[in-house]
RNA sequence: GGGCGCGUAGCUCAAUUGGCAGAGCAAGUGACUCUUAAUCACUAGGUUGAAGGUUCGAUUCCUUCCGCGCUCACCA
């Protein structure tokens, strides 16, 4: 019998025995006076004396620590990331808890009633003088010392690592703070919140590819969502005039450290705005939720300081210019011109060049967050042009900690220029690129009825997760990132065998 | 998909040039009524990711496969 086997044929025997003592090991409700936390927020202050006369609290959580010695013992709780010590005494807690005590495992879950004290060595404890049991564990805990380390597993059985690994819970807690924030700023300047399909018969709003599902009762396949922009999009021709989603992207295209195949987008559109308006507007948003998930607007990744309090602006061009690092570093009339383009990118078009060049030597120099605008026209199919100079559009891209973190541009909104670019992707399409767009004709149809000037942009949750966290990679700001799936666990065997136990 | 790296007890890690697979925690038994990485004594726990190969002998070298990580390509 392996270790393991061993291990749970003991821990359903406890159960057994729990049982026989007249506890349920797996209890019911459990009416809490105070959360660990708030405990420890109300009396780590207070002296022995002052937690006379007795304060009496029930408390629940899970057994984390178990130090027993003879007839009288201590653990610690933990509950919502906090730990709180236990003082269990056989004369205080009697011969039943006690012996109930003395069965606990590491990882199984109580409930205690006493009073507050303060042991000898001054670590505030609660003197248990009941215990009711809530939930048996029939596996074991990683390891109290160095916690839960093994990539894989932490990925995997994410319980256990936020069990095991405190910042790890904090991480997930700073990620709900950036959501809301976001949220909370978006709502105060009168946007509302809406759902558009995942589920899309025609997929757009991004070049990408897609996963492709199938509905029986329809017979029709369909994709799941690149992107809800088309969707946000028709919401404000029908006169919602600020909207914004924040929800699932999914992406069939590589993993690494910045991409998963499913990933949350903030999108937001604004009328009668341009991307000059979400800017300004861009600037407010990542200044505040810095601010508020991490109560700084400069925070440290990577051991560098990025400060969300400024937005650098470049074009795209001036971008080029300004973060050159090899020789010959090109002048902004090098960068406008075609043959200098050609020279440096095997690309087809002079904006695809441009492109190119910028991402190949500027993007990963972006440490600072940035603002790069005026993006060529070849790359963005549904931005308006710049009226100065066709070749570029109305768009923006927010990077940081050389990471694109957001996304944005002036709507094209002329049906006719938009039923152009279409074809112009399709023509792509058929060149063989399969990221290109596919026509939308009902968005065409849509903007036929006439949209308002509008501003939309899109911010990547998770990566400016990331950045607010410190995390090297994006699986460590998704709760459950995509992996293979695991070969059989052989719990369910295990615990068949063991049935009668 | 390419390149590099990793995989040893439930967890965290050792194992010299290819020479008896080990420790701490967790677990079991016993002692202990203020400990806190509790302590002390004893015990058990391994298909070294899998399958082949080389060798008298493989955790160690080789091949293939599986899983994960990093990186490049692609992408946000």
């Amino acid at each position: 019998m392996s270790l393991e086997d061993e291990l749970l044929t003991q821990r359903l025997c406890r159960a057994r025995e729990i049982a026989a003592l007249g506890f349920e090991p797996y209890g019911r409700r459990f009416d809490f006076t105070s959360t660990l936390a708030e405990i420890l927020t109300g009396y780590a202050a207070k002296t022995a004396e002052e937690l006379v006369p007795e304060i009496r609290v029930r408390v629940a959580g899970r057994l984390m620590t178990k130090r027993l010695m003879g007839k009288a013992g201590f653990a610690h709780l933990q509950q919502d990331g906090e730990r709180l010590q236990i003082y269990v005494k056989k004369d205080a807690a009697g011969e039943r808890e006690f012996t109930l005590f003395q069965l606990l495992d590491i990882g199984d879950i109580i409930g205690v009633e006493g009073y507050l004290f303060r042991t000898r060595t001054g670590e505030l404890s609660v003197h248990v003088e009941k215990i009711e049991f809530l939930s048996k564990t029939l596996l074991s805990m990683p390891e109290k010392w160095h916690g839960l380390e093994d990539v894989e597993t932490r990925y995997r059985q994410r319980y256990l690592d936020l069990i095991a690994n405190p910042e790890v819970r904090k991480v997930f807690i700073t990620r709900a703070r950036i959501v809301a924030s976001l949220r909370r700023q978006l709502e105060a300047r009168g946007y509302i919140e809406v759902e558009t399909p995942m589920m899309q018969p025609l997929y757009g709003g991004a070049a990408a590819r897609p996963f492709v599902t199938h509905h029986n009762t329809l017979d029709i396949d369909l994709y799941l969502r690149i992107a809800p922009e088309l969707y946000l999009k028709r919401l404000v021709v029908g006169g919602l005039e600020r909207v914004y989603e924040i929800n699932r992207n999914f992406r069939n295209e590589g993993l690494s450290t910045h991409h998963n195949p499913e990933f949350t987008m903030l999108e937001f559109y604004q009328a009668y705005t341009d991307y000059r308006g979400l800017m300004d507007l861009s600037a407010e948003l990542l200044k505040q939720v810095a601010v508020d998930a991490t109560g700084s607007a400069e925070v440290e990744y990577e051991g560098r300081r990025l400060d969300f309090s400024r937005l650098d602006r470049y074009t795209m061009r001036e971008a080029v210019v300004q973060f050159w690092e090899a020789p010959d570093r090109p002048s902004l009339a090098d960068v406008a011109d075609p043959d200098w383009l050609r020279r440096h990118s095997g690309q087809a078009t002079a904006g695809e060049a441009l492109t190119d060049v910028f991402e190949r030597s500027v993007e990963d120099k972006l440490i600072q967050p940035t603002i790069i605008y005026d993006y060529p026209v070849e790359t963005s199919p549904l931005s308006k042009k710049k009226p100065e100079d066709p070749a570029f559009v109305e768009r923006f891209e927010i990077y940081a900690a050389g990471m694109e973190i957001g996304n944005a541009y002036t709507e094209l909104n002329d049906p006719q220029e938009q039923r152009r670019r279409f074809e112009m992707q399709l023509a792509m399409r058929e060149g063989g690129n399969e990221e290109a767009h596919q026509m939308d004709e009902d968005y065409v149809r849509a903007l036929a009825y006439g949209m308002p000037p509008a501003g939309g942009e899109g911010i990547g949750i998770d990566r400016l997760t990331m950045i607010l966290t410190g995390s090297r990679s994006i699986r460590d700001v998704i709760l459950f990132p995509l992996l293979r799936p695991e070969g059989p666990l052989e719990l369910v065997n295990s615990l068949r065998q063991r049935d009668t136990l």
